[in-house]
DNA sequence: CCCTGATTCGC
DNA sequence: GCGAATCAGG
């Protein structure tokens, strides 16, 4: 495979999305990771601009790179390309807010089949469930036979219907949901016990 | 162990 | 230019 335009195209627009490399690699195809880390920084966009995804994102590494390092990175890069595709990428996160509700979690619970561990959406930390309202909107969405060991295997919409889907995020560590559903899902505790019938 | 990006260097 | 190997970190 070689970096072909259009590639080239997709590879910035992933990036730029804050896909990591290993995603990126996943749907451009017969690439890994490296080789799209390699044409990131032949490209000179290692710094993702634009808007930083919160969440799963790093922190800005300082390294002094205590390697033999004689060069200095010229990044004067002009980008005055006239793209057919403007780009629409609407993107300005504003985070800095107390997080205001963007929308509300609707109880779309459809026959009252308690199917994921979906505690009672309405004694969790709303900060919780801002987030995984978040990070369901550029969620994998993957289907019950693209789930891996490793991705997140929250359900989301209703089992009964074409929008339902999988997070398919990058679960925590042995978990079986990503790290904003693992928030949902393990309820650090609660009047759990008070479950009186 | 899983993952992330960063860098090096032979090709 | 390319990307596997490696590095450095979470």
């Amino acid at each position: 495979m070689s970096w072909s335009d259009e590639r080239v195209e997709l590879l910035k627009k992933l990036w730029s999305e804050g896909q990591s490399a290993s995603q990126i690699a996943k749907e451009l195809g017969g690439v890994t990771r490296n080789a799209v880390i390699g044409k990131v920084h032949r490209l000179g966009l290692s710094n993702r601009n634009g808007s930083a995804a919160s969440g799963a994102e790093t922190a800005p590494k300082a390294k002094p790179a205590a390697k033999a390092e004689a060069k200095s990175k010229a990044t004067t890069k002009p980008a005055a390309k006239a793209e057919p595709k403007p780009a629409p990428e609407p993107k300005e996160v504003s985070v800095a807010a107390p997080q205001a509700p963007v929308s509300r979690a609707k109880q779309i619970i459809p026959a009252g089949q308690p199917l994921p561990p979906q505690p009672s959406t309405n004694e969790i930390d709303p900060a919780a469930l801002a987030k995984v309202s978040e990070i369901e909107k550029k969620a994998m969405k993957l289907t019950l036979m693209e789930l891996t060991e490793r991705t997140c295997k929250w359900p989301v919409g209703d089992p009964a219907t074409p929008d339902f889907w999988f997070c398919g995020l990058p679960v925590q560590s042995g978990k079986p949901y990503c790290e904003a559903h693992v928030g949902v899902a393990f309820q650090p505790m609660s009047s759990r016990r008070d479950r009186k019938r």
